[in-house]
DNA sequence: CTGAAAGCGCTAACAA
DNA sequence: TTGTTAGCGCTTTCAG
């Protein structure tokens, strides 16, 4: 395989000359400029992208960090981000964690190896120390919000919503609000706030119920279960997700309650889910939170920029 | 930063000695290998995975071309490919195509540039040249059906599937079986084969009709209205996607038809909207294709294996 | 406008 | 078991 060598040779020039040609420097004279491309291509030749990066020390990809790729909210974020690094001449990497703390280490230490720029961080189990300790060797910017001050930031208002839905119920008269979330409260930042959220606003004394582990729609169907063949059915639901509520509503209708009739119920993301079914859902705006985090990332600048959600109901 | 020479000299050993713990290599005496890892971890010391790369020439990554990202058969196929890469301790770009030739063309360059070691295709618009061309490089597995022999694929088999779904709504006595498809069958392989199973299967002369563009929700709900205020309604509808034919329910409801007195309606890649909505849908098994790609694309056997697909019929 | 040469940081063949 | 050294292929300063 031909190497810049080979081309400078072939040309009768100085590789410097060739890698001007190719990195579309001035001051090339138009003749040895058209020799050399001449022969890039009787070559069939194409940079060492490695060779490349190893003496810019850049690389162009950022690595982006998510739990799974099948859950429709991290979708539309990679759809930003995919969208925004592709305009930015950036590629991406796609660094799955299952939750996995050790993995989620071993991401970031690629910063270290210099096989990224940069890396974009979802829904984590990563200590506010470790993304620190390795913000030295490029920038993090996490897409959630990150207690710690430092931490460069895009995301969405998760509390403003959750008060907003809870209050929205609670005006409306409901007195049986169950919510669901994702993982339990000791991992997950965004369970607490929704229990927080609720306690803030639902300060009289009902009769709620609390479900977590709720990812998709089985597990909807699994909590429906439990919530409708109780002695005290909810008749207002605030889930964490449309495919959960999904999921509550079909088995809801095997025990005999049916949406919108005889309960309420809110979802999250605002997918085709919920638009087919009729509840009104939480639409956090990923694919611009994604858009924004690439643009943070590839900027020298610190921000910590909080987008505004929007509370979607159906005709 | 520390490099290996840094390691070295404070270890008092060679270079070589330093590569050799930071691979595991045998032949090391246990005190000088003790000495480097307590250097490394003194100096915080990481290897510089693109110079790694360089002088192995090999990147541990592979690149998947997507159109898009927001369509639930790319989600199942990227889950698997991203659980067997990360078995198999490879890494994953993820290169959108946005259907642009250019875009695409340029994303098989990588292979030129060594900065990715193979290449799975999922739907595109490359020609089988362009892609033999590249194979030269590295190799490329595609995740369709390729017309030419000499690319390898994992893929499933739809003209089976269109058979059997265009079949099993003939012996059901349906006269008016209208069809979709994404995009113009100029382009999509898999539209002309949607269009020649039904011209093999419906011999007859029914009052059928076909529309293409359809790609998600809204789409189903535009050609949905298109169906229904027509004089001449459907009593069965194959459609390209769960999306789609819930958006045609949608919009039959608008009409005055209901799902599924009033028609029946077939989806693909049995998501939980089929489920949901109670009609049937082929599984494309997409997270199967998707593992097995990748243990063909890192293998370095040839093959062409089709994966089988299953009617899911609801309850 | 051009070329020589010194890196970038690591691997691996070879010799010891 | 260890060290020397020649690559891997490109960028970039510096001198001209």
């Amino acid at each position: 395989m031909a190497n810049i060598k080979d081309v400078a040779r072939m040309a009768g020039v100085s590789i410097a000359t060739v890698s001007r040609v190719l990195n579309e420097y001035p001051y090339v004279a138009k003749d040895k400029q058209e020799k050399v491309m001449a022969v890039i291509k009787e070559l069939n030749y194409s940079v060492n992208g490695n060779a490349v990066k190893l003496s810019k020390g850049k690389t162009n990809t950022i690595g982006v960090i998510v739990p799974y790729n099948n859950n429709s909210c991290y979708d539309e974020l990679i759809n930003g981000i995919l969208k925004k690094a592709h305009e930015l001449h950036y590629q991406v990497l796609l660094l799955p964690s299952y939750y996995e703390n050790v993995i989620e280490s071993s991401y970031l230490t690629l910063l270290k190896k210099k096989m990224i720029d940069g890396i974009l961080l979802t829904s984590h189990t990563l200590h506010p120390e470790q993304i620190l300790a390795l913000s030295e060797w490029g920038k993090i910017v996490c897409c959630e919000a990150c207690p710690v001050e430092l931490v460069p930031s895009v995301f969405p208002d998760r509390f403003a919503a959750y008060i907003e839905v809870f209050t929205y119920l609670k005006n409306r008269g409901y007195k049986r609000i169950h919510f669901t979330s994702g993982r339990d409260f000791q991992s997950s930042p965004s369970t607490r706030l929704r229990i927080q959220a609720y306690q803030e606003t639902i300060t009289e004394a009902y009769e709620s119920q609390f479900f977590d582990q709720c990812f998709d729609y089985q597990d909807g169907k699994r909590v429906g279960d439990l919530m409708f063949r109780n002695s005290i059915v909810p008749d207002a639901i605030f889930t964490n997700g449309d495919e959960v509520a999904a999921g509550i509503i079909a088995s809801a209708q095997t025990h005999g309650y049916s949406y919108p009739q005889d309960f309420e119920i809110i979802g999250e993301e605002n997918t085709p889910l919920s638009e087919i079914l009729g509840f009104p859902s939480v639409d956090y705006h990923q694919t611009s939170i994604g858009e924004q985090a690439v643009s943070l990332l590839l900027s020298d600048e610190y921000a910590r920029i909080q987008i505004r959600h929007q509370l979607n109901f159906r005709a």
